[in-house]
DNA sequence: CAGAATATCACACTGACTGCAAAATTACCG
DNA sequence: CGGTAATTTTGCAGTCAGTGTGATATTCTG
């Protein structure tokens, strides 16, 4: 009755947020793999084994808000108003991800999962989810096969600057850079969409 | 002086052979994560700390043959002729990939990386290399930086139709379904870059 | 406050993977 | 051929991630 939550759920919050932070501390300090659940559990102040009732595995801690991100992502894909591209639909998304969500500890964790192979795995498989929903909406866009070749390829292209944003955020300007670079990614995939449209001339000048 | 090879050079080999036929013959039968290292050794009667001394871990057994084609791909990238596209050199390549290498067991190799998570991702990150060095003899022949966002989409929308390949392989028509989807790539291609080389007309269409 | 629901935890276990040093095998050279 | 050096195989002990189970503690509900 005091609150929202039950103090149950509150707890529950809290201890998950306490992990986050003690463990992505220790990662930061000595690596990924040379941290231990054991350290984590230590630093957090929990039993070893309570750690596994809050994340599945010691790299999805890396990756805790990403379910929440790609639900978003989704559901705004899914239920996009009619005549409204998938492309738009991830512009705005990415634009507004970028001026609300400025989280300055992106970079770090960036830099831990560049240097650590196994997360860069689940990054790129993260990414593949991305690409599979992109793909699929796309193709609806083109009126295509979810499989179609030129679904996937547009698709792929965006994801692609997806990618390379992140590598800037926060530095460089925020939402000009953005918008310049999902322009030139417009631009580009219509213009391969546009050529694949009028069967005339194929291939002539070098890429 | 009997063999080109000596003894030892020519036991390792087979030793090898032994280990990833015995593995993937167990992995078919009762799934990647479900076999353990002594079935497999037992399998292929070595112990099983020496499997170790054949593979860093159990999933390489999976790809053992990835350095192999990698290295290939990359030195025919880097070796290709002055005024030579990367994105041709890579046609070539996948075009005798398919008629030589035409490997039967490739499809149930991909059923079980479908079917594994973790193979998953580190097919993704396979995948992944072979994005780079593409990318970057992309950037080369557009004359941009090597992580210009061009590039990146080029090459991202390359190795997707090549792992739209990959998916078909045997069953369909081989050589012909492979040029015609590079054709398409292409046109692609190079519809999307001559957009952003004629700074006309951006969006009108939807795509 | 009692009892149901749920969270925390200790314990024991599987399985991947590593370091190390002994034992077996192969190569080499006089 | 014999013996030694180089290399490979192996056993053993150990670390660490992750799981199942059941006991204990905490919170919720009436």
């Amino acid at each position: 009755m005091t609150h929202p939550l039950g103090l149950r759920e509150r707890k529950k919050q809290q201890t998950r947020e306490t992990i986050v932070r003690c463990a992505m501390e220790l990662f930061a300090e000595r690596g990924f793999d040379a941290t231990t659940i054991a350290d984590i559990a230590e630093a957090a102040d929990i039993a070893p084994r309570t750690f596994f009732a809050y994340f599945p595995s010691k790299e999805d801690v890396v990756f805790h808000d990403f379910d929440a991100i790609f639900a978003d992502f989704d559901t705004r894909l899914r239920e996009r108003a009619h005549g409204v591209t998938a492309f738009e639909t991830m512009r705005e998304w990415i634009v507004e991800r970028i001026t609300d969500h400025a989280d300055p500890l992106n970079e770090q964790r960036h830099a831990l999962i560049a240097a650590t192979p196994s997360l860069d795995a689940h990054e790129r498989a993260n990414m593949g989810r991305f690409n599979e929903v992109l793909t699929s909406a796309v193709a609806v866009d083109l009126d295509v096969a979810p499989d179609a070749l030129r679904a996937r390829m547009v698709s792929a292209a965006a994801v692609a600057a997806l990618e390379s944003l992140r590598e800037i955020k926060d530095d460089e300007a925020g939402p000009d850079h953005v918008i310049a670079v999902m322009d030139e990614v417009l631009v580009f995939l219509q213009g391969g969409l546009d050529a694949l449209r009028t069967p005339s001339e194929a291939g002539a000048a070098s890429d």
